[in-house]
DNA sequence: GTCTATATTGTGATAGAC
DNA sequence: GTCTATCACAATATAGAC
């Protein structure tokens, strides 16, 4: 029982590293460019260990997409969700949601050139988890009766928010090079961005 | 010679022929997603000739790669390079991109995806094509002098007009999703946002 | 559970007839 | 220029020893 116990473990923490190194290839590489041997290769395993533990190139792709959502909806479905005045939660989705793309900068282009390539690969897990942005359109539409800010689109006022949040992750080769900026100085520039938003967005809402 | 000038006529169709069918494959699926077979398929001939005209896959990409560019760059340069007060050059540019993004949807996504995987493919040809940021960079800086919009970021400034223009173009299944739109929904829905974007910029800067 | 060796299929590219 | 047939290799997946 006891080594059912370690053996156990050590599953787990195999499993967690071929899983790890999938991200790192696929969220760089995606799925038609990854290669199974160098996702072997960066875990420090074999090329038959990743079937023994996700039988396919399929399922552990679907093993790491399911990750790269969890990643970030939950800090989307809190900060939309949350019980405060509208600029207040926009402040706090920005600072929130900015990080999280700071500490997963790789993710939003990969999810999304996946859901470009493949629509149906996965049917949008995104009302799985309960995400529902009709809480943020209806708040806005409340705060613009309630004359706390001008009359916009709530649609594409939420656009927008996502648009300047998450593009210049996505972009960043392009954004980078036309800003001629080093890595070092993007990185800074990205950091900076949490604060350029908000005031970009605020002063565009603004009752007048 | 008569032949001869038929025979080059022909080469030039079959040849063009070849280079839509690729863009449409290309631009969906990304270099390592597509299949020779598919774009000859998709160009109702034989995966021989695609080899007969341009070789190998790398080359036929080069050439899709440099036609997704050319569709773009010049509307870009001509935009912030004209000679015009700087809302209103703003105004042009939203209004002559969007509608080039929605003549070709899939090619920013395409560009973005093929940057991210590979930095090397294309050694950024941005500059080769003669676009410099600075210009309008120099422009907003001068703006803000001479009071006719308030002090901002110019770099931010320029990233956020390129991220609320795009990012719907690029993260349209994800949007459309979000947004619950059918495709005709969302296509009028991008429609739109020439206006609003429009209105949601200048708000931002208009001197206080 | 982990490895080596191998089977099997997919895919870019070429040869050669017409 | 265009086709059919085929090569050569890459990549996923499995078999079987340890």
């Amino acid at each position: 029982m006891v080594s059912e116990l370690i053996m156990t473990v050590t599953d787990r923490n195999t499993e967690e590293i071929i899983l790890e190194a999938a991200c790192t290839i696929f969220f760089q590489k995606g799925f038609a460019g990854a290669r199974m041997q160098e996702i072997a290769d960066s875990a420090g395993i074999n090329k038959a260990l990743l079937h023994y533990y996700y039988r396919s190139k399929d399922q552990l792709f679907e093993a790491v997409f399911n990750r790269a959502l969890i990643s970030f909806l939950p800090t989307i479905k809190i900060a939309l969700e949350a019980e405060m005045p509208l600029t207040q939660k926009i402040a706090k989705f920005v600072e929130n949601y900015v990080d999280v793309l700071i500490a997963n900068p790789h993710i939003p282009a990969f999810v999304i050139h996946e859901l470009n390539t493949d629509p149906n690969r996965v049917v949008l897990k995104l009302k799985s988890h309960g995400v529902d942005p009709r809480i943020i359109l209806r708040q806005v539409d409340e705060a613009i009766a309630a004359g706390e800010i001008r009359a916009i689109n709530g649609e594409h006022f939420l656009i927008n928010l996502l648009s300047l949040c998450i593009f210049p992750f996505v972009a960043r080769p392009v954004a980078q090079g036309i800003l001629q900026k080093s890595n070092e100085e993007y990185t800074l520039f990205l950091q900076q961005r949490k604060s350029e938003i908000l005031e970009f967005v605020m002063q565009s809402i603004k009752a007048s």
